[in-house]
DNA sequence: CGATAAACGAGACGGTACGTCCCGTCTTTGC
DNA sequence: GCAAAGACGGGACGTACCGTCTCGTTTATCG
């Protein structure tokens, strides 16, 4: 037994798609995501609430959808274009410090941007209560980034960068956990120097046991 | 400047404000935080709808207050007596180590528990939305929990556990930023394993340099 | 300049406006206007709260809305049909006061008539207090009343029944200011025999000159 | 058995009284009865709410009494002094026409100011809903009034202008009603000719048959 | 003349209803 | 023939007052 109202998606309009994102990104940023209501993000957007409503299942949603694919826009603008991505890679110059420095610097620059800080906080807040949405933010947000470190560091377990037979789903939380525990919860102010701190002490209890 | 119209508290009926907290705890538990109405609080607690406004500026800060009461509780029935906070220090044998993985797994207990779940992921939640809160959030609730890690971690400098120089504000995060991290949002499992290897890299990455 | 907000009347649904006639008539008449609350119309018509604020400004204008058309449907019953307004008129036998004393009759009937009391009774009251409600009252409800009087009297003072040079709008209050005010202060009893010595006294008051 | 918690008069502060009586005339006459509140009363007067409900069953029962004072405080000035009701008499000169025309002249004059439009209006209205009221407000307000006319008609019987075996309590309300008519439902404007008009009208009508 | 009890001001309390904002569904209509 | 527009039943919001109930504080007899 199918979906008694499957929508019919190769008819939807794209335009509308569009100016929902637009709409649902912009209300997010000014009011903030409790004051933004699916009638204020239709009415922006120039749509009948059915619209959204067909085709998301929540407020949550068509923001996560939304800041899916702001993020996937920065990203082709970025890289050499859509589809690749191989540049996401963090890089392995053979000095893991120096790597993991870049990487958190950008993750930092990242979390002090406005246009990412209020969606990706929604979200995310979102995500700590309604354990569904969470999951979806964890898999479509966070997991190819975590995926990105976890390859970093086994390459630098290969190269006996660091010890031998470490977990690298824990390892790699020494540098996301701190970050993203000053970013929710706003306790110190999040800097390069910060960035790198964590980068030095994380690396030494990683290091090859002497 | 003094506010215009603050209700006088010497005559605040100490029951009401007991069945409050007692009605948002269990609805908070019982429903989810969204599904949490002050009406459904007032009505819970056989009270007015009023008696809420008058003395609470919001729905998170009435849970917070009850989530703090009840900590305060659990505390006095755990500790010497109220007042007495000398039994939370982190407790200091000369093993760093098996000193945080006591604490680190007691943490992970209580992430791990029901009665504490439920409103704290509320009120972290609805702090990293509302920068207000979420400054009470961590001061009131936060803080103090960081302040004993940092002491631990000074202590332990200077018995020449960690190597000399380091900064126990950030230091600190290396054990509480993955806990979080996997608390909040939900990427693996938290369990006592999870603690002890997070001890393990982090207090090897804060070791003194050889 | 039109209204920034108004509703569209084509779309409106009939079957809740019914319900809500209804529902007014029959909680004004079972518990008083005052004890008659917007929420609880709505409850009993099983319409939001919103479709009664979308349509009227008050309880009092949906009170009116509902009275007259009580009025309409009873005079549709009563009279040949939609429209039909010509069965109203006072009867002209020629003996003007017999005329006026079927229409007083009738009217104390209806006077006394727990249907038209309980709603005619608020309406007037909240008509005496608001000026710009009393004035739809005395509109949609006396005024069409009074004409008739006033045409009888004309007709009367045509054929002599009555002094010439006569007041229409001032003669027929010595008939309906009286009901009138036993009806709302109470006085006393509102009786048939009451109505006829009132036809009595002022029809000897506008008799023509000897 | 007498009543459990019956204040003692005789302690009764005069002070708050007077407070109340100017407040609540003060408030309907500004704000209209409707929005008068208790507590806004209270407010004003500087008193507590409990000071009202300790010695007044309503809203309506303040105003009563406030209107009451006020028509009292203004006969005092008016007349000889205090409890000399002898001066409200309907004048009797012998010419019925003239003494009408003077006291509906007066009468037309009280509902045209707004120190007694506000809350004797108040008042009727309230009475015409609530029965008990009602008969307080005749009993109280409009009765001695409507005796003055009584007596005046009995001494025109008697005097043979106006016909014998009339019924005063119904010939009174041929000039009262029509007033009260126009006052409470604003139909057409209250002059000095409307009631020189409906003397002339009435008169003719109650006097002798011959 | 000082004790004492009631009335007083103040206002917190459990409630009810207000009028508004949105929710998510359902219906109509205009392009 | 879709989608904008928006009316609908409903639930919660935050506010205003209701009438009741303490609180200290006058106040004003009586013991």
């Amino acid at each position: 037994m199918t979906e008694a109202k499957a929508p019919d998606s190769s008819r939807r309009s794209e335009r509308s798609r569009r100016a929902i994102y637009d709409a649902a990104l912009a209300l997010v940023g000014e009011t903030g995501y409790s004051r933004t209501t699916i009638e204020g993000i239709a009415s922006r957007a120039g749509v009948g609430k059915q619209t959204i409503y067909r085709w998301w299942p929540s407020k949550a949603a068509v923001l996560m959808e939304a800041f899916l694919d702001l993020a996937a826009q920065a990203a082709e603008a970025a890289g050499g274009g859509p589809g690749d991505t191989s540049e996401y890679a963090i890089p392995d110059t053979g000095d893991l410090r120096s790597d993991l420095r870049l990487v958190l610097r950008a993750t930092v620059d990242e979390m002090n941007s406005p246009v990412y800080d209020a969606p990706a906080r929604a979200l995310a807040a979102e995500g700590v209560i309604d354990a569904e949405l969470g999951a979806q933010f964890v898999e479509k947000l966070l997991e190819p980034q975590l995926r990105l470190y976890a390859d970093r560091l086994r390459a630098a377990e290969a190269a006996g960068q660091v010890r031998a037979g470490l977990d690298p789903r824990i390892a790699l939380e020494l540098f996301v956990g701190p970050l993203t525990h000053r970013w929710l919860l706003r306790t110190l102010p999040l800097t390069h120097a910060y960035a790198d701190t964590i980068v030095d002490y994380a690396v030494d209890g990683l290091a090859p046991r002497g």
